[in-house]
DNA sequence: TAAACACTTGAACAATTATTCATATGTTTA
DNA sequence: TAAACATATGAATAATTGTTCAAGTGTTTA
């Protein structure tokens, strides 16, 4: 993650020496139509919540089946703990939700969006 | 993650207390179309690889524009250095290829999957 | 109502990752 | 051929993240 300095120093560099970059035409059209700071950052966001190999077989079960905890813990092989963890995260980014009944927590997913985004990348997986 | 020991301790937990799982039929059924291990670690691998600002910045200016470092530098608001590093796993990962322009390294995507991988969260993104 | 259960949570630790800095490589230009 | 340039790279550091462990919450059951 980038720190405030360094965006200020970078802007203080380009005051100095404009002519310095190779291609200014296609780093200024580029530069119009880039993604703000807040975009790119939220897009990464999602990426780096399906970046992880518990999650991504979290979000697969629950592809298949509303879960409670500990039977995503016994399928994805990690503890109740570890799972409860990642699920708060997905919670937190409301990709998944869940329904209390009794002792147990079902949980399932709350974002078809990202159901569809996930498919995408297994069939880069598959090929 | 997850460490071998771990995973024989768990293995050794089932032996022991099979019943302990509330939806034993739900489990069976999700664990036999699960992905395995190799899959969903490729498949987060590739969230990841997508799951970081800079990295997101890349791309999407890739997508516009044939660019060499420097401009992707100024471009993304990192320093050459890092820029740089992004490159090389993006490239280790062949979804960005390259050619040299005399002392410029002219870099590209060369990876439409990932492309539309990555349309599809830019989607979720503008909601 | 106490014990058992399913799950959550915070803190600590370990692993991973992004960035920087210094140095190295390959190319062009003076 | 030396200097300048564009980029790459390895090592070090800093930040982030995943997992564990111990303790906590809410619900059911004996």
């Amino acid at each position: 993650m980038k720190k405030e300095e360094n965006r200020i120093q970078e802007e203080f560099d380009n005051e100095l020496c404009e002519a310095h970059f190779i291609h200014e035409d296609k780093v200024m059209e580029v530069k119009k139509i880039m993604l703000t700071e807040d975009k790119s950052q939220a897009l990464a966001q999602i990426f780096k919540t399906l970046g992880d190999s518990t999650r991504v077989k979290i979000i697969f079960a629950l592809m298949n089946h509303e879960l409670c905890v500990c039977d995503l813990a016994e399928i994805t092989g990690s503890s109740e703990s570890a799972v409860s963890h990642h699920l708060r995260l997905l919670r937190t980014q409301k990709l998944v939700k869940y329904r209390r009944e009794g002792k147990n927590l079902f949980y399932s997913l709350d974002d078809h969006h990202v159901e569809k985004l996930f498919k995408e990348g297994l069939e880069h997986v598959y090929e």
